[in-house]
DNA sequence: AAAAACCCGAGAGAATCGCTCGGGTTTAAT
DNA sequence: ATTAAACCCGAGCGATTCTCTCGGGTTTTT
């Protein structure tokens, strides 16, 4: 029951992506040195990102990524399912109908459990975080 | 970013044995069969459980698990954390301090979705989960 | 005595994680 | 035009974790 390095690294480099706000597209390289993550690691992680239109990728020299909208309208949920998939502490197939009662009484407690971590997660917008970083920072 | 089947089963077999009540131990073949769990891993979990005193073992033949304490004394929170240990979503060592202070950032989140986590867990009882099957059959 | 049941350590097969490798292609700068 | 920076992408690899299984116990009832 953790979180893979992958989800963790995302909403980083997100944090690092707002920070640098339009002042142009941020590199890989760049993340890579900062946050101490593997340049080419994180290469696939931003495919992830790419695919859910969070960011996107400026080709070539002095290239790198940008965010695709404002850090207000981008929540940690929005980027932890892009590199994770969808938000749920158990995959359970028999959906609506289990052989065992007794199974699917548990199944309901996972979904609340599931909806309790995507609440936290999608109430929180990559502008937060950074609002949270300049706090500790001063 | 999923339980592993040792916590659902976990509390699956607990549900099992809290409705069975007082009436003496059940075996672990029996919840087997019930849960369509394997035997002997169900005895993997139950080291578990005795050793959080959640349930008491009674050897020989006709024995079995009892509950340790009533089911309205148990949640669903203290079955997961005796096997499967603390929920958190992520370990981070650096307790307080970190070097780079955009990854702390990200902590207080994901502390705060271990939180919630948490607070759904332990806001169920095993007698909850019990009531729920009960509704469910009839 | 025999059988039922818990107790327990070790390990095996498969899946997943956390990367790395080796190639591209695109574009800015010189 | 050339070079170099940077994104793009599939494949694979070592380590870890998961999900059990195996092979032995020991205890207690019948």
């Amino acid at each position: 029951m953790r979180l893979s390095t992958k989800g963790q690294y995302a909403v980083r480099a997100m944090v690092v992506l707002a920070m640098h706000g339009g002042a142009g597209p941020v590199s890989l390289r760049f993340i890579a040195e900062r946050e101490d993550i593997s340049e080419q690691y994180l290469e696939q992680i931003f495919i992830g990102l790419k695919k859910a239109q969070l960011v996107k990728g400026v080709r070539g020299a002095s290239g790198g990524y940008t965010l695709a909208k404002p850090s207000q309208l981008m929540t940690s949920g929005d980027i932890v399912r892009a590199v994770e998939g969808p938000i749920k502490i158990v995959d359970c197939e028999h959906n609506g109908t289990c052989e065992r009662v007794q199974s699917c009484v548990t199944r309901e407690l996972w979904e609340r459990v599931s909806a309790a971590m995507s609440q936290v997660l999608d109430a929180t917008t990559l502008a937060d975080l950074v609002l949270r970083a300049g706090e500790k920072i001063n």
